[in-house]
DNA sequence: TGTGTACAATTGAGTACGCAAGCAACGTAG
DNA sequence: CTACGTTGCTTGCGTACTCAATTGTACACA
């Protein structure tokens, strides 16, 4: 078998396990999936927390369509809202509202912790800093991170 | 941001990223989804190619209803059959079929060959082994792996 | 021998997407 | 200014799952 397949492999089996345990625990404790908390966490950190939800939807990889059924949870739920675009009327924003903002800051020290768990049980800090090197170079995954102040 | 979070959110991305392009090759060439291509390549080289449905979970990482959903498309395309098992007549094995080991063949080349495009073009060898290497340090990634001979 | 617990598998109901199609607003070429 | 291709977003429909509940079997123990 070729190596690049055991990695690839593994990237999958790799993916299931920690995102099924990750997006229970999300959900149990502050009922949100992970997608859900991903998109809060990038819209927190974006400039004047808005993003446009083509923007989003690269960051997420998502489809637009999918965006539009991710956001709409969260605008019924009022974490996210509804912004204009006055110089381009086909955009609009995704806005964090003061309550996705406030929902985003209970569950991230739970969440991370989490993540945290997960990983750092298993491997060293240079370890991760490995992984999450190696995981950069595959197309599309680390493109975007410059754009992303680091916290 | 802990190390541990940016090696997640990659990991969450990579597999994004090239599970989308892996799964619409493969649907398009050969009309199999990659956890169809998964099954059918774990039963053609389980013994007597066939596994038990809670075997072939645990190893796709789906819940038992997922494979039983999972088998049904793959039992009306005739790819993979059921066998009863004699000493426990609860367990209902999965059992490739001919036809499925031929249409595993077909696809296979293709898609192994999309793999090692992805991560070859991207990673030197050293670097994919390394990849492997660290993804299975994560729970539940690499233990059936002795279970599974190498090609 | 019956009885309780554990396990394999399925089924029904619900969810989170993707894809294809559509609409409206933009940019540009004529 | 009009016509056309492109872009941002949404909608209808289909699909691949999950979870909870159910059925049938296995086994331990009184």
């Amino acid at each position: 078998m070729a190596p690049a397949v055991r990695a690839w492999t593994r990237l999958l089996r790799a993916h299931a396990s920690t995102t099924r345990l990750l997006n229970t625990q999300l959900q149990l404790e502050h009922g949100l999936t992970i997608n859900d908390y991903e998109a809060l966490h990038l819209l927190s950190r974006a400039e004047e927390r808005r993003m446009k939800r083509v923007d989003l939807a690269r960051r997420i990889v998502l489809t637009p369509s999918g965006v539009t059924r991710l956001l709409e949870g969260l605008e019924q739920a009022g974490l996210v809202e509804r912004a204009g675009c006055p110089s381009d009327l086909r955009v609009t924003y995704a806005q964090l509202t003061e309550a996705g903002a406030d929902r985003l800051r209970q569950a991230s020290c739970g969440h991370v912790g989490s993540i945290r768990a997960l990983f750092e049980e298993h491997l060293s800090g240079a370890e991760v800093e490995e992984l999450t090197e190696l995981l950069g170079k595959l197309p599309g995954v680390a493109e975007c991170d410059e754009a992303c102040p680091a916290v």
